[in-house]
DNA sequence: TCAATTTGTGTAATGAGTACAAAGATATAC
DNA sequence: GTATATCTTTGTACTCATTACACAAATTGA
């Protein structure tokens, strides 16, 4: 596997500073939109880095997160899984199978914030959950 | 700690058999519209129910989610959170202090569930995060 | 009353995520 | 270039929410 030139800019643009393993990860994330977890991203990466630790996964998606490069997603209650993708866009979870997958082209009203809170709010997170096409057969 | 009627009619609406655990668990959940965890459940049933076990918080709240009952709630990633009020409303959680606040008075239009997806989507979840009013001042 | 079924309990196991300290790599100063 | 400080990676041990499971207790229905 050799990585892409993008990831290497993406993470300079983000202020992260680019490591073999960081560009490796972020290459993973550019090329893989399944948003994947964690143990995902060791798994892959792993054959062909056998000295990744899954630690540095851990604390290279926390530094992702951190600079806005990529986003968490709670919407899996087993894992934490992550989302190159920082544009506005819901995300839908298969209660058969577990895969998440982007939704797009939503109304922008469903991503602005409420304003009449007492709190404040920064970020939104609109997670559907459902049966997907390849599970519904089964 | 007396239960109320209320909880046990609420079982029985929802074909739930009331034993003295479901309906303990059920009284607290709606005298305490704080999205809590099972180990606040138990934590707090726990001292007046003695022989209580945590195993039967995690069955009971199954149940209830299973029969339509309770809402699990998945915006908080280190617990699952439940709302016994199932009807139409969104989550705020402060990254702060870790509580989820419910907040109402959205438009409609944010709970439509989008029709032109290839999934079947049976559900949605808005969640917005931020800091809550009393963390704003730390 | 007795047997069958449902519900509850306690213990042990699982597995995601974190803490931490040592090792390795990179950058900076001289 | 070498020494030193800083940042990054690694492996191990740990925490803690949740689940598995087997047995006990309660409930139901003949």
């Amino acid at each position: 596997m050799h990585t892409s030139l993008e990831s290497h800019q993406y993470l300079r643009q983000h202020s992260i500073k680019p490591s073999v393993q960081r560009t490796a990860v972020m290459d993973y994330l550019m090329k893989n939109r399944t948003h994947p977890t964690v143990d995902e991203i060791y798994s892959a990466l792993s054959p062909s880095m056998p000295t990744l630790s899954k630690t540095t996964v851990y604390n290279t998606m926390d530094i992702f997160v951190e600079k806005g490069a990529v986003r968490a997603l709670v919407i899996d209650e087993k894992n934490s899984r992550y989302d190159v993708d920082v544009s506005a866009h819901a995300h839908f979870i298969c209660k058969s199978c577990g895969k998440v997958f982007d939704i797009f082209n939503l109304k922008p009203v469903l991503f602005q914030l409420p304003k009449d809170t007492p709190f404040k709010i920064d970020s939104v997170e609109i997670s559907y959950s459902g049966i997907c096409d390849s599970c519904k057969g089964n």
